[in-house]
DNA sequence: TTGACATAGTTAGGAGGCTAACTATAATGT
DNA sequence: ACATTATAGTTAGCCTCCTAACTATGTCAA
């Protein structure tokens, strides 16, 4: 995501707005600010589930699987909603269903179509992984009150109605 | 960085959280959507900088050049700050190299080095990028004024601080 | 009913990241 | 002085993502 660890200082955010007048040295430290954290986050997380033998890709299968009362979906969906190609998700479930985590059910009404369960070696899986996940979670932001949560939900969703500008 | 791009309704976290005590509701959504919006982000960044036939890794490098008062460095401290391997760094300068926006210059105090030096090639590149993103973002963040700026940088740094936490 | 189009999943090939190993050069310690 | 160790950059091979093309199946309208 944010690859840049060297961050600008005033100094030099000052130099490049003297060259730049366009610059607003307070929009670039912030928007850069954001960035760097939730780099590290996301770092930490799959830090957090490679000790598991996960990645974030296949963790968020299992996950939206569990999410579903009847623990199945399709490949397509699951692409969308994990928010990957269709050509990943296929990489993905291989990955899965060689470790015994879902299975491929082959679907009735249309034979286009492939149906992914959940197995009960995937959900023991995620029994283990998400105790340890939410744990972590709830320590790293431990900092925040409610009312900063709250705060930052709001500052976050100023910013996101600003993004269709940015592209 | 997050690829979910489904986020857990209330009624979702609810679920998970009645099957796992550990789960802190509140932390989790703040933490999702904290990482959904600066991916949108970094994807925002990405397009505008496409328009101009850069990526992300690229353009980094180009601007820690300018940040140099000889406009020159060498590939391993560009790395460090970029932030990727230096084998990456290597294929990253033969992209610019070739594109004629940056010069590779054997060094003569020790011959194990290069320096990498900005072009006027290069410097003429920036010159078009930087005003135009810079205008993108002042829209883009214009939405917070400065006590919300500093508001938002106090809460990631408290964020910042749990990290170790995560990991 | 059958030709055109749409949809589900997979495969092929490319981009950009990584680690590990390699080459060349420099620094260091006995 | 010379063997050892460290450093700079590159190369090789792997991983995960992507888009585009392909196969098979379903849908719809003339």
């Amino acid at each position: 995501m944010l690859q840049l660890r060297d961050l600008p200082t005033p100094e030099i955010l000052g130099k490049f707005a003297d060259r730049y007048p366009e610059a607003d040295v307070t929009a670039i430290a912030s928007f850069l600010y954001l960035l760097r954290v939730a780099t590290d986050l996301s770092i930490a997380l799959d830090t957090c589930l490679s000790k598991h033998g996960l990645l974030q890709g296949r963790w968020w299968v299992l996950i939206l699987l569990m999410r579903e009362e009847s623990v199945t979906s399709t490949p397509s969906a699951l692409a969308e909603k994990v928010g990957v190609s269709r050509a990943t998700m296929t990489g993905l479930l291989d990955g899965l269903e060689q470790s015994g985590l879902v299975t491929r059910v082959f679907a009735k009404e249309d034979r286009r179509s492939v149906r992914i369960q959940l197995t009960s070696t995937g959900q023991a899986k995620l029994d283990v992984v998400m105790p340890d996940y939410y744990r972590r979670l709830r320590q790293c932001m431990q900092g925040l009150d409610e009312d900063k949560r709250v705060q930052l939900q709001q500052l976050l969703s100023l910013i996101n109605m600003g993004i269709p500008a940015l592209i």
